[in-house]
RNA sequence: GCGGACGUAGCUCAGUUGGCAGAGCACCUGGUUGUGGCCCAGGGGGUCGGGAGUUCAAGACUCCUCGUUCGCC
């Protein structure tokens, strides 16, 4: 077996969804994988043991929040992100790509790159696709995002196709700058990753991906999706697009989602998902579980004695009743953040373990069937 | 005992020359998709301490009364 960072190996495929393993300089990734947000070195309210517990096989880090504070250069001292955050599973980095879309009263994009204000101190820093990657490489990352340019949802044709372009032009100077015989090579051994974008017009989502293809990058992403569109026109691009990626390679889908985003993204062939959801939810009382999506803060659960997901296994379903949850909620304690994260991961980590094994025993359509009728209303 | 100040939503308080009783927080219900421990949307809440009077109309003006508080005897 083909061990070597890249390779990318398909074990099984179940109508369009596949099981499979990428291998990283940090051990191989078993895919589908749902990869929790760390992004300033740190999965909010959680320590990399309780992360190991949870099975997590890879996270991210981010390339723009990384570089303000505390720096790339500290932490290449520090000997990477790795080593630094005490952490020795794959980490995936975001470019900061998306940040000039969620930050984008900061910030100002040029052929160049981007111009960002520091929304730390208000300074001024440019990010070039080779400086951001210049980054990347310096914080130790097994798998490298390219800087794209993603569209806020209602962004026109004209102004979407020339943003594509842009885009391709970012990712050639990429691969240009750090081509694979040097990522691929020596101490660093750095995954890079393609962003296909397109708005919500299938024209240029084709565009973008036939455009990027042929070129060599170890993974294509989706990026762009979810961004305020209405569910039924994601499910339309993301059903459209991700068949057109490469099939040898890693599919990634950016910053996607819920539970039913995610099988769906399964269904249509990709492999890799990332969303801050599970963790940003747990803080903010939001949970999933095997019975729906439950909000902890709601009075009904004052005096509810029961675990929070009776199917759960997670140390928080096994020791805590609703109503201590609830109480540590409303209290807004520190141990609220983590029971709640700790429990969200399990569930979205374990949806990706049942979702692989469903996909090699080839009853991946069946569960996928079960999300859909839990999660009623979200469907397209 | 005398004098002053204050009594308006659960809390802290606005409320103009008298003209539909408000804010912030709290509470309740949603939302949150490549993370600023945020933010957004909606909602329930009032015998304006009590009573009487003036007035077309009183939270506001007048009188009485109860309470809190400060000062002075």
């Amino acid at each position: 077996m083909d061990m070597r960072p890249g390779h990318f190996q398909i074990e099984a495929t179940d109508g369009a969804a596949r099981a499979g393993a990428l291998h990283t300089g940090h051990g191989a990734v078993p895919t589908p994988i749902f990869m929790p947000v760390g992004t300033v070195g740190s999965v909010k309210a959680l320590a990399p043991d309780d992360l190991q517990a949870l099975n997590a096989r890879i996270i991210l880090g981010n390339t723009y929040h990384l570089y303000l504070r505390p720096g790339d250069e500290l932490i290449a001292r520090r000997g990477g992100l790795h080593r630094f955050a005490a952490w020795d599973r794959p980490i995936l980095t975001d470019s900061g790509g998306y940040q000039a879309f969620s930050l984008s009263g900061l910030r100002k994009i040029s052929e160049e790159g981007v111009l960002f204000r520091s929304h730390l101190d208000g300074s001024k820093h440019l990010f070039t696709p080779e400086k951001v990657l210049s980054i990347q490489r310096r914080l130790g990352s097994d798998i490298m995002m390219v800087l794209d340019e993603c569209v806020p949802y209602g962004t026109d044709h004209a102004y979407t196709a020339e943003s594509i372009k842009l885009t391709t032009r970012w990712a050639l100077r990429s691969r240009e700058a750090f081509p694979a015989e040097l990522t691929r090579g020596g101490e660093a051994y750095n995954l890079l990753f393609a962003i296909t974008q397109g708005g919500f017009f299938k024209d240029l989502r084709r565009a973008s991906v036939e455009e990027l293809a042929p070129l060599d990058f170890d993974g294509f992403a989706i990026g762009g999706l979810s961004v305020g569109e209405p569910k039924a026109e994601m499910y339309e691009l993301l059903a459209h697009t991700a068949p057109l990626l490469p099939a040898d390679k890693p599919r990634y889908l950016m910053g996607v989602g819920t539970p039913l985003d995610i099988m769906t993204g399964i269904a249509n062939g990709v492999d890799m998902f990332d969303c801050v959801l599970p963790t940003r939810n747990a803080r903010n009382g939001t949970l999933y579980t095997s019975l729906g999506k439950i909000n902890i803060k709601r009075r009904e659960f004052a005096e509810d004695d029961g675990p929070l997901d009776p199917a759960c296994s997670c140390y928080c379903c096994r020791t805590f009743s609703r109503a201590y949850l609830r109480h540590l909620y409303v209290s807004q304690e520190l141990l609220s953040f983590r029971l709640n994260s700790l429990h969200n991961l399990t569930y979205f980590l374990d949806l990706m373990t049942r979702a692989r094994q469903s996909i090699l025993a080839g009853s991946f359509n069946a569960m996928y069937t079960t999300i859909k009728a839990l999660y009623p209303g979200e469907a397209a």
